[in-house]
DNA sequence: AAGTGGTCTAGACCACAGT
DNA sequence: CTGTGGTCTAGACCACTTA
């Protein structure tokens, strides 16, 4: 096999780029799906095929594949082989960031101010993602984050105390309450939800808006090994964008 | 200390699960780090040394940590080591799935319907995302999707004639746009942006909406090869939810 | 039962970035 | 130069799924 290469040097045109690296293959199978010489739907060849095909190990190719599998473009079954996604969504990677790398990000001074901490029933949707029931207190902290003192968005948290027995209502004064998360529980696991809503009295007068405003909500239920330890909703005037690269 | 395991064969509880599989790796790097053992900041042990220490090839230390630092928990640079990501953000996996498959996957029937096509010059903002004069005409389609024959979103496109020689405007009477260029143009790549905004008249009457009502928008450029080939902007109802989960 | 992808190994070489 | 992560190889065994 040594000898083959040796002898006849020429490769396809495809991964002549440098060598057998795993990008190669990955390009040299994702020109052929755009191509269309493997079709939304069909079956592409295994990697053994394709490992033989190509002149590499089949590890290799099967880091090319499942990149691509993670990319949604082809799907992988065993058994069955692997298939190109018939009609493929865009998946792509998003950060979601700490409120205080975004202020930075874009050069400003990073601000927090603590509006109300109250411990009080949840209210209905608050009380349905941390899993409690609504007649139980729960610590409900409002703030602004200030981006060279001016608003750049607000927020509603509520904590979970069964789940959070070391919760102290006065750690919030000066630190937020994601940022005191960060430092005193290991949230395994976070889910969210992006929504428009119009902008309440409170919430408008904090952001310095009308009121009926349209805002960018970003829900967030943060987890620890399965149990919701809080829910926090952000509040987001007209002007800001939540980019995506793919 | 490879004798010290030799002679106490206690592992950690946390990978006692099976075997040396990537994933026991992962998981015993992510509860060191965890639990603090490993602080933000700091180096972890290299590769060839946890490969060691856990008795595994070190392919599959690689493995796992790569995985760790794809999910933004950790940090590798050559030559310096691996660090654990500060602050870290929360990175997640995020589909924009087709309109055609949101609706369905409600159990929906999926709709179309086309409101206009025009070829114009594009407004400001599309004409910097497809980066084109703004006096060129583009093509212009606004479309309103169905579930069960009631308004999902509406939707406004620009079409780059200059990237799309074989464009079609009648094309796209009973065929979105998304998925005439699903079949008809490999698109490499994908920029997204979402937004809050207000309805406008038209939209809200193709909605069901009172003008006014907060609108959540994506943004989407579609790339081939880098060259823009359309920007669209979908509107959906405060009813709408774009969920994420980690 | 058989065929496919999923993974592990032990070793090797390379690319990059500090020193 | 040196040490770190990045990758490739050739082979092996396993897990899952369909037939």
């Amino acid at each position: 096999m040594n000898a083959h290469f040796t002898f006849s040097p020429e490769l396809p045109a495809a991964r002549r780029t440098r060598m057998n690296t795993w990008q190669a293959i990955r390009a040299d199978v994702l020109s052929r799906i755009q191509s269309g010489e493997w079709a939304p739907g069909a079956l592409i060849p295994t990697e053994h095929e394709l490992a033989r095909a190509m002149g590499c190990a089949r590890a290799t190719v099967n880091r090319a594949l499942r990149d691509l599998a993670d990319s949604g473009i082809i799907q992988r079954r065993r058994k069955v082989g692997t298939r190109v996604t018939a009609r493929p969504s865009r998946r792509t990677r998003l950060d979601m960031p700490a409120v205080r790398d975004e202020i930075e990000a874009l050069g400003a001074s990073y601000g927090y101010r603590l509006t109300e901490s109250v411990m009080e029933p949840p209210m209905e949707s608050a009380a349905r993602a941390l899993q409690v029931a609504d007649d139980r207190p729960t610590l409900l902290v409002r703030a602004v984050y200030l981006a060279d003192d001016r608003p750049h968005c607000c927020e509603m948290i509520w904590l979970n105390p069964r789940a959070l027995p070391d919760l102290d209502r006065l750690a919030f004064e000066t630190q937020s309450p994601h940022e005191w998360l960060a430092q005193n529980v290991p949230v395994t696991q976070a889910q969210f939800a992006i929504l428009s809503e119009s902008a309440s009295g409170a919430t408008a007068l904090q952001l310095g808006l009308a009121p009926g405003t349209p805002l960018l909500v970003i829900e967030r239920i943060n987890l620890r090994d399965g149990v919701p330890v809080s829910f926090s909703r952000q509040f987001y005037p007209p002007r800001y964008r939540l980019n995506i690269n793919d």
